[in-house]
DNA sequence: CTCCTCTACGAAAGCGCTTACGTAAGCGTT
DNA sequence: AACGCTTACGTAAGCGCTTTCGTAGAGGAG
């Protein structure tokens, strides 16, 4: 911290307009039992002499912080980048501020950092990574978040997970369905799905939803290969060498999110298969590129901006009687990499 | 602030160890003056109470915090979260915590965030967005960051500013120059720039490397029309719009950042010009889907994460008598979307 | 053995704020 | 007029830590 000796205190604010620093407190924390004459005096004086709080003396003080946490994969990738930039406007909106941190998918770091942000008192936490489909994975994570929360912390997350916690849920779900029902409304019926760690609850309820549709078309979900591989761009390549190989006659390529399908249109495009003339391709999520890639890829959106701004009002909100949850549409967007399938 | 009351205390870790608080202390923080063995039974001590140190209580006392704050214009830009990752990365390195803010590139709004982080009294502050060419424009901000330094707080930026302070600065000029002479030498002598705003530092020497190869390869940069449009792939999109209808005859397109490059991509395929067989197109920055879009986009990469975390050991260095500059080297990627001149 | 210097530690004074708690003044009741 | 209640403010006790200053004890020099 910088001693910034000229920094006015509270105290020199409370001189300059008479009154006592309690009273200065009071006026300029908005805490009744001031009379207005008095309020207007002390914020003007506060004014003249740009007089700003110490954060960290008000927070030893009150023992609550305006900071809040974010904790995310990693803040390089689009899907977090774009909740964060949500979160951050929202933060700005209300005064608070945001202290950022990632976790590069390690779930231990993970409980790592959520500590250190318990430890260092932040006013609330939010959690953007998904969340495991094996609760007990999560079990060491809610600990933290249940003392936490138990002494008063605010926790909300984005994506289903098994912490007790009000969340904000993306309809992965319908989202699958909606994009498996547009691919099998095209024709096609040789499908790959192209799938992070079924570990995770967004990728397995996607994955979900795209057996109900093949289901409800009367396909035997168990025929569809669904082919693993690491969450990101490398990781669709990846599938596509593997499904090249082994599933050489596949006319559509599902792929659980939009890294995973930009991968997936890099290298179909380097193994000289057109898309979507030969295969077509969906993403999930509707990161901004997805838009601008040639051909533009057809997914599904889901408003990461404002999942973020809502984990964030949640946050902000009095906690309910039980944990609440706000469902997030998710829409099909069709564009160029989805067509016909080929006979 | 979370009331965990029974979060333990420095003073129970004392007991616990049957030392005072202040041997308590120094032992954990590592202040000299304390023997061996005490400094280890109290380690201990706090380790089987899990003790953490309340970080609002150590920066009031000590008058310093382990938090850093980063200044963005849009965390959602890939250039920034690749920054911010870069940082991010290298502060949890270094048990930092980082406080983000985005300003939305509002040179106001920057001032406004740099102020409440200042109030806030972070351990130091990175600015990534770009610098201005009009000096005065800084002036408000010079100001802030001044009085921040003097006060003893430390501040490094990415790229060129008028600041005064450590800055990391890549090699713009020589990255504009690369691509250029990468175009000209692919025969390309009807160019337009698509660029951002010239008011930035970043833009300007970008377009200044740019002249340079064109005014070596003995052609009049006047010539070469400048369009200019938001820093975005919108502006991007815009740019080739008066392109195609003002510079027809256009054959390359030198973008000044990949996502101007992108939606000139973008638009140029929806308008059924071919790249590059018709126009070619290069970028600036190498985010991370550069490479994944079709046809790849051929640019300069800088390093951006690295350049993030550098920033910030600049400023966890102690200050310099002067300003000290490090020089990011650009390199030139060539990939698809560039080729030969059509004739 | 005395004096001095170090070293290792403890006592206590804050850091700048919030917030019980106390109190004086104003007002309505009876 | 005495009482109680409310309102508006001041006093002072912390919040949990760091750090200055003081001191006891060990060790070396004379």
């Amino acid at each position: 911290m910088v001693r910034t000796n000229r920094s006015p205190r509270l105290i020199d604010v409370a001189h300059a307009s008479g009154v006592s620093i309690a009273t200065a407190s009071r006026a300029l924390s908005g805490t009744p039992g001031v009379s207005d004459s008095v309020a207007e005096k002390v914020r003007q004086a506060a004014r003249e002499l740009g007089y700003v709080a110490n954060l960290h003396a008000r927070s030893l003080a009150s023992g609550s912080t305006a900071t809040i946490g974010l904790v995310v994969h990693e803040i390089g990738d689009p899907y977090f980048s774009e909740i964060a930039s949500g979160v951050l406007s929202l933060a700005a909106e209300n005064g608070r501020t945001v202290q950022i941190c990632h976790t590069g998918r390690d779930p231990e770091a993970e409980v790592e950092q959520v500590r250190s942000l318990v430890a260092n008192r932040v006013g609330a936490i939010l959690i953007a990574g998904s969340g495991f489909v094996d609760a007990s994975v999560e079990a060491p994570m809610r600990l933290e978040v249940q003392r936490y929360a138990e002494a008063g912390g605010r926790v909300a997350v984005v994506g289903r997970h098994h912490l007790g916690v009000d969340s904000v849920l993306p309809d992965n779900r319908p989202g699958g369905r909606a994009v498996a029902e547009h691919i099998l409304g095209l024709g096609h019926r040789r499908i790959v799905v192209v799938s992070g760690t079924l570990e995770l609850t967004t990728v397995a309820d996607r994955l979900e939803g795209v057996r109900d549709a093949l289901e409800a078309a009367g396909l035997d979900a168990g025929d569809v290969p669904v082919l693993q591989g690491p969450f990101t761009r490398e990781g669709g390549r990846e599938c596509i060498r593997r499904m090249l190989a082994d599933h050489p006659r596949t006319t559509a390529v599902i792929a659980l999110n939009d890294d995973m399908a930009i991968g997936c249109l890099s290298q179909l495009r380097s193994s000289g298969v057109s898309v979507p003339g030969q295969v077509s391709v969906s993403g999930f999520d509707d990161v901004a590129v997805a838009q601008d890639l040639s051909p533009g890829l057809t997914t599904v959106r889901l408003p990461m901006a404002e999942m973020g701004a809502r984990a964030l009002a949640l946050a902000l909100k009095e906690p309910g009687a039980r944990a609440r949850r706000q469902r997030v549409p998710a829409e099909l967007v069709v564009r160029d990499s989805t067509g016909p399938a080929a006979r």
